[in-house]
DNA sequence: TTGACAGTGATACTTAGTCTCAATACGATG
DNA sequence: CATCGTATTGAGACTAAGTATCACTGTCAA
């Protein structure tokens, strides 16, 4: 399941590409191979890092200025939790609008999607007289609940 | 209504250091005037230039190192926006968990607040085993229809 | 094949925020 | 009021994410 939707966000990807007559180079194919070869989340540096095991020539200023490209086409969301780095997610085109739980204790990040909180949100929005381009629920929690399950494992460890 | 709300805030922040062992300086005094003598959301940067007014030998260090204690006191609310700097809510004793949607062409932020969201967010939380810690939804929107209203002005201008 | 030009890497730079440390000043105590 | 332990201070060095620059390179339409 997971596999043909990273296969046709690829895709996608390079035809967004071809639209903008934007030229599809050995780097950007290793920066897409990577971001729509995992379904993690992962910071710039994370994806600097992997993109280069596929091919050792990609410069963090390639990933960071492809990186805009990915948010623009809509197949990667961009994330900030107030940490000092953004967060890329992966999987957006699959699940749109979908919220984050993180844990301030471990950075575990959890998703979940709500139909009544996408429809409260535009009902609000709307209502204010506001064109909605990207909306994001972020809730900082403790995990203590977590680690009551054994879900979450401290910083420290 | 503002200003008995304000005076109460400070004396809030006075005691809460108190509580805590910390002394109250002049430095401190400077800053906590100017956060409490102001209902507009600022920067650290703005708040630094603010506060020298008051006193100038406020340094950048000490804004820096009385911002946590104004969040930790819960007098103050630190917000991102997804920009490189945080921004500070001042009011967010009076409106405790109210919500923001930041017009992306002007960076003109409004508040609001709806029973109806708090209560779903918490039930969502709990839900999935956490303990909430702070929560924030933060809308990215488009100002066209504010524009039409003449509430808004383009960056430019 | 060619050549215009989009894309590239290395690296200098920017900027919000943190850390260090010697000097200062708060405020409890006598 | 004077003393003194210690929290707090300012200046500036530092960190780290992200951006800008620029000469070189690779893509791809003609």
């Amino acid at each position: 399941m997971a596999e043909p939707d990273r296969v046709a966000a690829k895709r996608k990807f390079l035809d967004f590409l071809e639209e903008k007559n934007l030229r599809i180079t050995a780097q950007r194919r290793a920066i897409v191979d990577t971001v729509f070869g995992t379904d993690q989340h992962f910071t710039a540096e994370q994806l600097l890092e992997w993109a280069r095991e596929k091919d050792s020539s990609v410069s963090r200023a390639t990933v960071y200025r492809t990186l805009p490209l990915l948010t623009e086409s809509g197949l990667v969301h961009e994330m900030d939790f107030g940490k000092d780095y953004k967060i890329y997610d992966p999987n957006y085109a699959d699940h749109p609008n979908h919220n984050h739980i993180i844990c301030d204790d471990c950075d575990k990040i959890v998703e979940f999607e709500s139909d009544r909180l996408d429809q409260l949100e535009n009902e609000i929005s709307t209502g204010l007289g506001f064109k909605v381009k990207t909306q994001q629920l972020r809730i900082n929690a403790s995990c203590e609940e977590m680690k009551r399950l054994g879900e979450c494992k401290n910083k420290g460890n």
